[in-house]
DNA sequence: AAATGCGACAACCGCATTATC
DNA sequence: CGATAATGCGGTTGTCGCATT
């Protein structure tokens, strides 16, 4: 039993899009708006399209006060910021950048940023496809891996976690990878993730105490998917960046930073911005990672991997992993209290966030 | 000069969610 | 309140152009 098609593919065009057909439905919509109805939208004006594809491209192309290209750094610190926080969620992210599009940020991250961050080139997608044969999570075989496992079956399990969460699982490693070679990790002293703060007003994203949040979290999600009966340890080989480490050996099933006595807390803040800076608390050195600022004079990565703390509410309750985790506790801990002007979320120190924040601008 | 590899971007696909009847 | 339609979203694929062999 097949989804019924939202059009008629036999009569609906595909492909790029003509200069007059973006003329048509740009001076219809600037005209008279979309009406509610993108289905009926690509008949009226006489379009052989697919209401979703005229959605995407007005969305995407045609729409007034979009931006193609040209990333500033500020703008790559805020995608990064987020993807390790709250992953691949591109319209969120887009929200926080006036201008840019899901599909662009989308896009910016898989070609350029992720590069960048997880410091090794991404197979080709022919290379890719070419191995079909055997299935494995890009970003795993960016690390280098699929050789060794001790978790017996590994090769299945591994390929089915989101390469998304491996990612993010990576990001975090290597940062913390930085934090020890700073020093930072044999002082008792976790790092703040980046503190983030939307560009336009004092309302700030995410912030952690004791570091380590929601990145972290996916390490659940990974121990999880890897082995769920939980405490044993993994051998996995370790991402882009350490490839000359790549037999280390991670202990993911510590309980995380329990066995510290640290509750990892979520916390939002609502220090404003600073002078046009970022207000990113120790996020110095991750924007120094993204600009390769102190790579090369870090020596960096050694001294193994600090445990990964799970993330808690900000009660120390729910424990957050996956992504489908934090959406879960984002709607429904009790920390997410209803506004008239949409939902707020009250944070830690009284301060809060309004998620309308979040809300896309797309109709504007 | 042709073939191949690769990056970048646009567009498509299908599932999830929301709105409407 | 359930069914259906519309929309939103993220992952994936197609295509183009440049670089390299």
């Amino acid at each position: 039993m097949g989804r019924a098609p939202c059009c008629d593919k036999a009569t609906v065009k595909k492909g790029p899009w003509s200069p007059e057909e973006d003329a048509k439905l740009k001076a219809y919509i600037d005209e008279n708006g979309t009406g509610g109805n993108w289905i009926a939208l690509p008949q009226k004006i006489g379009l052989k399209r697919c209401g979703k594809s005229c959605r995407l491209r007005w969305l995407n192309y045609l729409r007034p006060n979009i931006k193609h290209g040209d990333f500033t750094e500020e703008e790559e610190h805020i995608i990064c910021s987020l993807y390790i926080s709250i992953g691949s969620r591109w319209s969120i992210i887009a929200a926080q950048l006036p201008g840019r599009t899901d599909n662009d940020i989308k896009n910016y991250w898989n070609t350029k940023l992720k590069k960048k961050l997880l410091g090794k080139r991404a197979p080709s997608r022919r290379l890719q496809r070419a191995n079909q044969d055997a299935p494995m999570p890009y970003s795993y075989l960016a690390a280098g891996g699929g050789s060794a496992s001790s978790s017996g079956n590994a090769s299945g399990t591994t390929a089915a976690l989101s390469s998304s969460a491996l990612e993010r699982i990576q990001l975090h490693m290597r940062l913390q990878g930085l934090y020890s070679a700073f020093g930072c990790g044999a002082s008792n002293a976790p790092p703040q993730w980046p503190k983030l703060e939307p560009p336009t007003d004092a309302v700030a994203m995410t912030t952690v105490s004791h570091g380590h949040s929601l990145a972290a979290a996916d390490v659940v999600e990974a121990e999880q998917q890897l082995n769920p009966s939980a405490g044993a340890s993994y051998d996995m080989p370790v991402p882009g960046g350490f490839e000359e480490r790549s037999a280390s050996k991670l202990g993911f099933g510590s309980a995380a930073g329990e066995a510290a006595g640290v509750a990892s807390t979520v916390e939002m803040s609502s220090a404003s911005m600073v002078g046009g800076g970022f207000g990113y608390g120790h996020v110095d050195e991750l924007y120094d990672f993204l600009y390769s600022k102190q790579l090369a004079a870090a020596g960096a990565f050694q001294g193994g991997v600090p445990p990964l703390p799970e993330l808690q509410c900000p009660d120390g309750g729910a424990v957050v992993g996956a992504d489908e985790k934090f959406s879960t506790w984002m709607a429904s801990c009790d920390h997410y209290v209803p506004t008239t002007g949409g939902q707020q979320l009250q944070l830690q120190g009284g301060n809060s966030m309004n998620l309308q924040d979040f809300v896309l601008g797309y109709d504007q």
